[in-house]
DNA sequence: GGAATGTATGAGCAAGTATTCATATATTTA
DNA sequence: TAAATATATGAATACTTGCTCATACATTCC
C-alpha cells in the first residue's frame, strides 16, 4: 500500500494520541469510565494543569467528550477505535 | 485500569512507532511485502538517510527485521501487532 | 586494487511537545 | 458579595524528534 501524505498524516495524528505515557494513563483510566480532571491528575501523577492540557488535545481529536457537572468536568472516551487500540497495545505489551 | 508508569511508557513507545507520517508510510509499504531502503525512500519521498534512521528505530523496537542481499538490505514487518494496528487505524481514518 | 553503489551512523539544527507557572474563568458556598 | 474550588489557558522552558549533511562501512564491479 502506498498511502498519500494526507492519510499518513491523519493516521500518525491518530496514533499520536497514545504516544505519550501520560496520555496512555489518562486513556487507561477513562477506559474504566468517566472521570474528572482532579481525579485523573491524581491517578496519572501529573498536575491538573498538565491533565487539562492533554485533555484539550484529546478533545480536539474528538477522542474524549466532556460533561460539566457543577464546577467539575467529567471526561469519557468518545471513540471506540482508540479504546480498542489501547487494549490491543496492552495485549501486545503484556504477552507479545 | 490504572497502569503503572513503566507499562504506560512501553505502550507509548509502541504506539510511537505509528505516530509519524514517514514511519506510517514506511510501515504501509512494508505491509505489502519486504522492500529495501532505496525503494522505501522513493515511495515515502524522503532521503535514504532519513529512511535508514527511521528503520533503525523500528529495528530496535523489533517491529521490522532486516535481510541483507548483496549491498541491499531488505526490510519486512516482524510484528503482527503493528501490522494489525496499522490496518485498524486505517479503517478508523477511512470510515470512522 | 580502486571506483561505484547501497546502507548506516553521528553531529547538529529546526520544529514540535509536555510540563510548569501564573493567571483567568466559572461555579459553589459562606 | 467574597472566598473557595475546579478547570482552562497562555507563555515560557526543557526536552524530544525527524531531518540534513558529512562521513563511514560494506559489497560489487571494473
Amino acid at each position: 500500500m502506498n498511502l498519500d501524505e494526507q492519510t499518513a498524516q491523519y493516521l500518525a495524528e491518530f496514533f499520536s494520541a497514545l504516544s505519550d505515557p501520560s496520555r496512555v494513563r489518562i486513556i487507561a483510566a477513562l477506559a474504566e469510565g468517566e472521570s474528572n480532571v482532579g481525579t485523573l491528575a491524581e491517578l496519572v501523577g501529573i498536575s491538573e494543569s498538565a491533565v487539562s492540557h492533554q485533555l484539550r488535545g484529546l478533545r480536539q481529536m474528538r477522542l474524549v467528550r466532556a460533561r460539566k457537572e457543577g464546577r467539575q468536568v467529567f471526561y469519557s472516551l468518545d471513540d471506540d477505535h482508540v479504546t480498542e487500540l489501547f487494549y490491543r497495545g496492552l495485549e501486545h505489551i503484556q504477552h507479545g
